[in-house]
DNA sequence: GTTAGCACTCATCAAGTTTGAGTGCTAATC
DNA sequence: GATTAGCACTCAAACTTGATGAGTGCTAAC
């Protein structure tokens, strides 16, 4: 059943009273306020309606109105309108992103900074998914006689690398032999492939070498790869929750601290979601804490192939058109940024 | 001038109450509580002394008295008894530290989260300052015709990257020339070194590289370098301090949660500590924020050389005694640990 | 269909009251 | 002279009470 024009209306200015407010909303200051040329009563009869219907409810009886998640819901797919960044707006954000960029975690670190200054809200940004991204070669550095560092180099230019400690003594010249093996068994292969693919016997490696393959390196590339495979994760105004009148109880905001500290489940979460644009309201969110929260989440891309996300979380009353908008335009600047040379050459620090 | 014996057993009681129930402790408590022998009357009349001498304070005219920062200094100094850790529970933090370890970054990690657990409080652990560590050799890799890779890689084993971006394309033979000078110019200057030394001019060199060296690799090196230089800082427990009475005040628990979240002053104030055991009680810190916190660090060290730290932050009314011990245990394991091959193979992921 | 009017509800706030844990002082006791 | 019992006093915290006002639902008039 569609709503009538003047349900509508009403509609869309109590969610405007409430977002601004967050206050219950009542008949009285919904028509001082709001050009809607009917009086309280009437309002009253219409909210009576809008809430049977399941948009409004009702924190006690004798309160105001508040807008429920499918009221939100509403808002955000069929009434909001674009909400457009001023120029000085859009200025300041391309400087502060822009400035002196040489690495995609540097700026997406900034970008959740910026968002969540604007916004006022928990702002975060995850690094692209690396797993089209393919090894190029493989280096083991002598350290001392029993220690060498595993480092891997992948296509798009990501180095990292981890200690590896060996039983006894080795030469450089082995390890030479080793990273030589490794490399021509993997080079070529993407890093998920990598994982599962084991190391190959080749003829110029020994048993003893492949014993040290087996033993002390494998550990130490499984979990390189993995952390070349794993995206990081930025955030940024944790502490803007206390401002919001929804988490003015203690309760309410370890809650919401501990949950997003848990970054692993975080990411996670991010990582399930679609591309583009995305907002979950409430219980449209998978994790059970989110339920009164809402995510908004906007993809960026490196090259047009590797994908990475920033995006927002607060309380299910916010400023969806805003919000929307500086994602957007975040995202834009960042994929922009990474477009023509391919500079994804980020390292982890 | 001395405290009575009798002075310093109420002074020792008042303390140790307080620091269980974080209430004002009164005379009849006292009497009823601890063994001291003398009735509430007496003890009021030496609370009063010690009132006057600055080791009590009184909230308010008719309530209890608490401990004053000069009570805790000499309760830490001369009072506290050495708190021995059960055989299980060194057991329990000797097996989470120590499993699988491969590498630093990774044991200090989660020898904070373990020291948050078992005090309750928010605790934090910095990586070794590498000022010793110099030099070993210098790599620019490629990745495509205006971008390498450049790796730094350190005499203990610390490999760090950043991109590289060329104005023009350049190819493979002078990357390797570049690479080549560079190592040339810097293997075996430490760190800091490095960061202060100008690029020599060389031989093999001419006009054009040297001005790729100015303007493009310039920037990263000295990047990468301070990526070695920095000391990683890792928190854990931070929303512990919501079970604190403390922090039970949302504007408070916010104060010291953007207090802790600056990571860079906060690791400033930290470097800047002495070594061994420190413990610092409100005011004693120079940082304004903490004047109504106490800090406790102490230090590991890795080869005997680099020195670490892990602690502790929380009110000023915290378990000292057993809070030190854990720490101090902690610690011993971590230097254990790295003590014997030198295994400070980390690198930043 | 719209609106004015009215009785009713309920959170919030301020003012007053009670309670209890605490103190300091004084006079009696050891 | 040190210790203690007794008592008047203080003050935060918890509870009570009543007023206020923003809100509702319902009914009858427009």
């Amino acid at each position: 059943m569609d709503l009538s024009e003047r349900k509508l209306k009403i509609l869309q200015a109590i969610i405007a009273d409430f977002i601004r407010t967050a206050e219950p909303v009542g008949s009285r200051t919904l028509s001082k306020n709001y050009d809607l040329g009917i009086s309280p009563a009437t309002i009253r009869n219409e909210m009576s309606d809008l809430e049977e219907l399941g948009y409004l409810t009702h924190p006690h009886t004798s309160s105001g109105r508040v807008p429920s998640e499918k009221a939100y819901r509403l808002y955000v797919n069929q009434m909001m309108n674009k909400h457009e960044l001023t120029m000085e707006q859009k200025c300041s954000i391309a400087a502060q992103l822009n400035d002196n960029v040489t690495e995609l975690e540097n700026m997406v670190q900034r970008a959740a900074h910026v968002l969540s200054e604007i916004t006022n809200l928990t702002a975060f940004a995850m690094t692209p998914r690396k797993d089209l991204d393919t090894l190029k070669y493989i280096n083991l550095l002598p350290v001392d006689d029993y220690t060498a560092v595993l480092m891997l180099v992948s296509e798009s230019g990501k180095v990292s690398n981890k200690a590896v400690r060996f039983d006894k003594a080795v030469s450089e010249e082995t390890l030479r032999i080793l990273a030589k093996t490794m490399t021509y068994n993997y080079r070529g292969k993407t890093l998920s492939e990598a994982l599962t693919q084991d190391i190959i016997e080749d003829v110029q490696t020994d048993a003893e070498a492949m014993g040290m393959l087996e033993n002390n390196i494998k550990p130490s590339f499984v979990k390189t790869l993995e952390d070349m495979l794993n995206v990081n994760l930025y955030m940024d105004g944790l502490t803007n929750i206390f401002s919001l009148p929804e988490y003015n109880d203690l309760d309410k905001a370890r809650m919401f601290l501990e949950m997003v500290n848990k970054k692993e489940d975080f990411t996670k979460t991010l990582i399930n979601r679609e591309n583009g644009v995305i907002i979950t309201i409430g219980n449209e969110n998978q994790d059970e804490l989110l339920s009164d929260c809402s995510v908004i989440t906007a993809t960026y891309h490196v090259n047009g192939k590797q994908l990475g996300k920033i995006g927002v979380i607060g309380p299910t009353r916010m400023q969806y058109d805003e919000v929307t908008s500086v994602i957007e335009y975040l995202t834009d600047n960042i994929s922009k940024a990474f477009m023509i040379t391919g500079g994804d050459g980020d390292d982890e620090s």
